[in-house]
DNA sequence: TGTATAAGTAAACTATAGTTGACCTTTAAT
DNA sequence: ATTAAAGGTCAACTATAGTTTACTTATACA
């Protein structure tokens, strides 16, 4: 018998995306650039992503889009899936300092 | 012209709840926790506070529960509101160490 | 202990997020 | 230049989150 044609769709072509500076002010944005840039370390596919956790592409596409029209539950599933998390931080409006370290960036 | 009798309900009933230990890791609990100790820190009702970001009073309430099954932009509204926010954490897998300091509760 | 206000629940309805399937575009390898 | 797989969009439909209104339960206090 002959050798089945070895698969070529081994090496998977799934393009790296950087990370964003995660010590930034949190926005969507920047957790959908996180998201995208996990996924793709990891090599996995849009569709990788959306079959292991039961949610469809559009939708999977919304979230790394930054998009907040989206259940909170689908956002935590894609990260735990992908290794990432959140930190609650309580703006405690101590020390007002007027240097513009605070960017008043939209978050959403 | 005889005085108005003072306004009784100047002096709102707002119980304060406990605020988490916001350095645990995240949990959709821990942050409903989180949001209803700082909006009765601020003396609000659940009333107030669905009234000036229009939502409803039981969505209010399915966050404040830590219900996930809600649209991530009402609970970042929220969030905003109070002076809560985010940060992201990249679990880099990194010093896999064996303590139990990582605990395995669900965050959902 | 009655009263006023906050918290919470429920049901019927409305609005919209999510799905499916098809289709187009982009990219990278041969 | 073709091809194969990934990214991305769209429209019709389905599922479900959100709203409204009303009612019940708790809580403080006069």
């Amino acid at each position: 018998m002959s050798e089945l044609p070895a698969k070529k769709t081994l090496g998977r072509v799934v393009k790296r995306t950087e990370m964003p500076d995660l010590s930034k002010p949190f926005s969507s944005v920047r957790l959908a650039k996180a998201i995208t840039s996990k996924r793709t370390g990891m090599k996995l596919t849009l569709v990788d992503v959306s079959q292991a956790l039961n949610i469809s592409k559009p939708t999977l596409i919304k979230i790394e889009k930054g998009d907040v029209n989206v259940q909170f539950f689908n956002v935590l599933k894609v990260m735990e899936y992908l290794g990432l998390s959140f930190s609650l931080v309580s703006d405690d409006e101590s020390h007002h300092n007027n240097k513009d370290e605070v960017s008043d960036e939209q978050w959403y």
